[in-house]
DNA sequence: CTATATTAAGATAAAATACTCTTTAATATT
DNA sequence: AATATTAAAGAGTATTTTATCTTAATATAG
């Protein structure tokens, strides 16, 4: 799997965050409980979004967390990096640590090809792109479904 | 990380196995020295290949493993299925398992296409192809990088 | 100043993945 | 029949990932 879970918890959480109005705090257990992730867990995660200064946090009554810049200007990739680094895709696929450029093993072409539109969409696309469509409101849709998987 | 460490092993085991020449038997001990890998790790492997009727194995003196099927006739993918299963893949960027034609995310159709190209190149590419380029010589190549790094 | 709300941090546990070691089974050679 | 060679199977260890629980730190309100 490309992502890693902690990774994706992170993602829906900065996506909700994204979608919510204004600039205030929001609680982690507010999140956790739309999301229907463990409060302690996602504490994990968002600190480490924290660290990374993609989120601002506040403790005490009307704490929270909130993004820490416009959401048009944090990245899929952002929130990707802080929580599973740079190395998501590995150079080769077959993880040949000679294959490159000079020494292409059949399937280079191919795998940067892809490797690089992978990348380049998670550069590209930003929070506030991610929360913009309400209508299929997938977020809601979650809670739905993973409650019933449970 | 897209494929675990065990199934790049077993695809590289594999493709090693596709360049060696005739039909005969090749011991675990020499895939695993020539490859740097551990030896009983490898077999374990190799062992799931065998079970998922890739390889054939045959135990005793001149004994060891070879492809079941003609090299042009085992895929990338019937390797990363055997040792990494059918859902190497997520549906959905983020997760949501609400995501699908009826009510993508902002990112299905990005995702789903990069998604197809990867599991099209991986049914596409059979490990004759991988084996062909006696010139590059990826395997050779991991032989002495991975011995500096270690 | 005290009680309460909230994130941060740390310690622990459970599960998955990666890897090792030992024994057993099959086959061949002598 | 004895011995050597080899993969299979199983048990065990280590590391990483995922998750939980507890305590501390910080802020607010009364």
């Amino acid at each position: 799997m490309l992502l890693s879970n902690t990774c994706i918890y992170g993602l829906r959480a900065s996506v909700l965050l994204a979608s919510k109005e204004g600039d205030k705090f929001v609680t982690i257990r507010e999140l956790s409980d739309e999301l229907h992730i463990s409060f302690h867990f996602l504490t994990k995660v968002l600190q480490q979004l924290t660290k990374s200064e993609l989120l601002q946090s506040y403790k005490g009554p009307n704490g929270g967390v909130k993004l820490a810049r416009p959401a048009s200007q944090i990245t899929f990739m952002d929130v990707v990096i802080s929580i599973d680094g740079e190395n998501i895709i590995k150079e080769c696929a077959l993880g040949l640590p000679g294959c490159g450029e000079l020494k292409p093993c059949p399937l280079h072409d191919q795998w940067s090809a892809m490797k690089e539109n992978i990348l380049r969409m998670m550069r590209d696309v930003s929070l506030k792109q991610l929360a913009a469509n309400k209508n299929s409101d997938p977020l809601k849709q979650l809670a739905s479904v993973h409650a019933l998987k449970k």
